[in-house]
DNA sequence: GGCACAGCATTTTAGACAGCATGTC
DNA sequence: CTAAAATGCTGTGCC
């Protein structure tokens, strides 16, 4: 199997989930970090950078992680022998010319095969791309799961093609029906605990068995309602587990987090991504520990985080689809799920198991499923939506200087490969050219093409085109300021997460609206599909408002029927978006500038903006700024004039001590972190 | 008139990458 | 152009 690995040649290896795809890659990355050379790892989540980040640590290496929530300074990160990034990571590497990027020796991309994804396929494309015209000389080997023309995608790295169906545990695919699990060749029977519910039935049995369950189910409120059930049949008294339960309440008082902290404490969980950070660390390492006895999930646990069971149900194989209904999951997401049934060394066994309404049923599902041949991956970047963000990195960081040097690199492209010609494609590079070109974010000097001063500037803060051409035109033209009205045209902008609008919303969005009229810088769509997305933006513009008026997170989730994690995700989302309108400002609105630079800090701390003076001090966020200024000390000089003891009554000791070492200048301890890896935490601020 | 409730109609529906510069409760 | 569950709405019967 590892046949070439270790002679620098090109793999594609193409095996099931959890059989040891990253064992391979790591003998090869230690073959070249042996050879002083380097090792560029990429993921497509943040969640397994930091998993592989902490796998590959600890074995003599030295290795760096680069997300947007782990990073360093370039040259600092260019020290070390591997390197895990997300594809975005290393594509914003790329257009920010970092220079150990010359340097790889060695490419490892895991689930290559995600290619194929609608949204963020054509920049994993891109970068493979980029980087194999950038370092012509490297070895690259490409993990993905078993799928259909796996030939034709090692044709394209120039690979050998590794394939195996080996696994380190066996796994027993069947049906459940009537009370039994139809196997290939064998039926189990199933002990009927609940007479209305097949999907408990499942999972009981596997808990009676001494295994553990995973549930994966098509929504939030299917993912809810499950674990509610599972804990009244577990009904768990184990004191570890009332421990969790506790630690949960603790943080959570949300709806919400109140279900999931009664749950775990009988031995269930929901997973989603709702959750907040705090939520999910607690619930993985109960169910990892092997205390939490069942998860039911959205797909979430599906594609992220390995947290393997004895048994996985794959109870909803059909899914919502905006403009399609339900449609069936494909045979990939099958097997993603499937393929976490079986912990190594703990279980003798794992079964994944689909339920089947009828005997008819079961062979549908055989077939549909258990029996069906990997999809074929196909090439997503003739998709004009994708190609200007990608047109713009090409010709801003000099992989195109000519339209003819730009169609050639586009060339390398699987695209190109796949279809062995790239007219449909070239077609959308042409159209998103001439939208750069309209924007003036390039110049067309004859043949030549360069970026402009806005053009580059895109380009490295890492935004579409798309999204930058609204935020600039928005600020071109209004003459008046208004937090509310940037707000808005930020949210309406393809790069921004967006809340879902409910039909029973609209009524409360519409009077909100009249309210704010003068402030908001957007109008309704008369068009029913923009009309929707309208919506969408202005609940999420009202979210972040709220947000920023230090409404109680508890408060936010409620009024908008959302997670903590959720309310996380569209700051996160928001930040960086402000952050870009920020830099963009400066040159098409400097009078604008100062204004939005406040705002943006006010977004990150979720404040308003009387307490920006008390915020500058290092250990003062929302809430404490908040007690100090309503105890009238509203500035770092009045907090120093009230004195420590003054100060201590509100904030506490500890905090006091520290904001006055910082008030009377004494010089900060940075602890140098930076020698050999992380610099920080996950976040900038754990919501509850 | 007020209330309980059956029965029918309507509504709702997953996830997550990117910047920058360092710590909240 | 789809499925299932929760929620909303309407009409009836009863006091």
């Amino acid at each position: 199997m590892t046949r070439g690995l270790l002679t620098g040649k090109n793999l594609l290896i193409a095996i099931p989930t959890a059989s040891g795809k990253t064992l391979i890659a790591e003998m090869a990355m230690h073959v070249h970090s042996a050879a002083k050379g380097k090792c560029l790892y990429i993921v497509p989540l943040k969640a397994l950078a930091s998993e592989k980040f902490d796998e590959f640590g600890n074995k003599g290496v030295r290795v760096g992680i680069a997300t947007g929530d782990f990073d360093r300074r370039d040259d600092l990160l260019g020290r070390n022998d591997i390197i895990v990034a997300t594809s975005e990571k290393v594509d914003s590497l790329l257009r920010n010319s970092a220079s150990w990027i010359s340097e790889i020796t060695l490419l490892v991309i895991d689930e290559v095969h995600l290619i194929d994804s609608e949204g963020r396929g054509p920049t994993l494309e891109m970068v493979i791309a980029k980087l194999r015209y950038r370092n012509p000389r490297m070895q690259v080997i490409g993990l993905s799961a078993t799928i259909g023309n796996s030939g034709k995608l090692a044709g394209w790295l120039d690979a050998d093609l590794v394939t195996s169906s080996w696994r380190p545990v066996d796994l027993r695919p069947g049906v459940f029906c009537n009370d039994q699990i139809h196997f290939r060749d064998s039926k189990r029977n199933v002990k009927v605990v609940s007479k209305n519910y097949d999907d408990l039935n499942l999972c009981m049995d596997t808990i009676a068995e001494g295994g553990q369950c995973l549930v994966f189910v098509s929504s939030r409120r299917n993912a809810e309602a499950f674990a509610k059930r599972a804990a009244g049949s577990i009904k768990s008294d184990e004191p570890a587990l009332a421990a969790y339960a506790e630690k949960l309440r603790g943080t959570a008082e949300t709806e919400m987090g109140k279900t999931l902290a009664l749950c775990v404490g009988r031995g269930s969980a929901f997973h989603h991504a709702g959750l907040s950070r705090a939520e999910r660390t607690i619930i993985e390492e109960g169910f990892r520990k092997g205390f939490i006895k069942c998860i039911s999930s959205t797909p979430t646990l599906a594609a992220g985080l390995n947290l393997p069971a004895r048994r996985v149900i794959i109870r909803d194989y059909l899914r919502f689809t905006a403009g399609e209904g339900m449609q069936p999951i494909p045979v990939s997401e099958y097997h993603q799920m499937a393929g976490r049934a079986g912990r190594p060394r703990l279980d003798p066994y794992g079964e994944a198991v689909l339920i089947a309404k009828d005997e008819a049923g079961v062979a549908e599902l055989f077939d549909c499923y258990i029996e069906a041949p990997a999809e074929d991956v196909h090439s997503k970047i003739a998709d004009p939506a994708a190609l200007y963000t990608h047109v713009l990195s090409l010709i801003a960081s000099g992989f195109a200087d000519t339209r003819s040097e730009l169609a050639r690199f586009m060339e390398r492209t699987f695209y190109v490969h796949e279809h062995r010609q790239g007219r449909v494609m070239q077609k959308s590079v042409e159209s998103a050219l001439k939208f750069l070109i309209a924007e003036e974010m390039v110049m067309d000097v004859g043949e030549h093409l360069c970026s402009t001063e806005f053009g580059t500037l895109v380009s490295r803060l890492y935004i579409d085109p798309r999204s930058a051409a609204m935020i600039v035109k928005g600020l071109r033209t209004k003459k008046e300021y208004a937090d509310l009205g940037l707000l808005q045209l930020i949210c309406s902008t393809p790069d921004m997460q967006r809340l879902y609008a409910r039909n029973s919303d609209i009524s409360t969005l519409t009077r909100m609206e009249e309210a704010h009229e003068d402030e908001l810088w957007m109008e309704l769509p008369v068009d029913g599909e923009e009309a929707e997305l309208y919506y969408r933006a202005l609940k999420t513009t009202l979210l972040l408002s709220d947000w920023t008026d230090e409404l109680p997170d508890t408060k936010i989730c409620e009024r908008y029927a959302v997670g903590p994690g959720d309310i996380f995700g569209m700051v996160e989302s928001i930040n960086w978006l402000l952050h870009a309108t920020v830099e963009l400002s400066r040159i098409f609105a400097p009078a604008f500038q100062p204004k939005i630079r406040e705002f943006e800090i006010c977004m990150k701390n979720g404040i308003r903006r009387e307490l920006l003076p008390l915020v500058k001090l290092r250990g003062i966020g929302r809430v404490r700024a908040r007690r100090l200024f309503n105890n009238n000390l509203k500035t770092p000089e009045e907090v120093l004039k009230a004195g420590i003891g003054e100060v201590t009554k509100i904030i506490g000791l500890g905090i006091a001590d520290q904001i006055f070492a910082q008030l009377q200048g004494n010089r900060r301890t940075s602890p140098a972190k930076e020698e050999d890896g992380v610099s920080g935490q996950a976040t900038l601020f754990q919501f509850r």
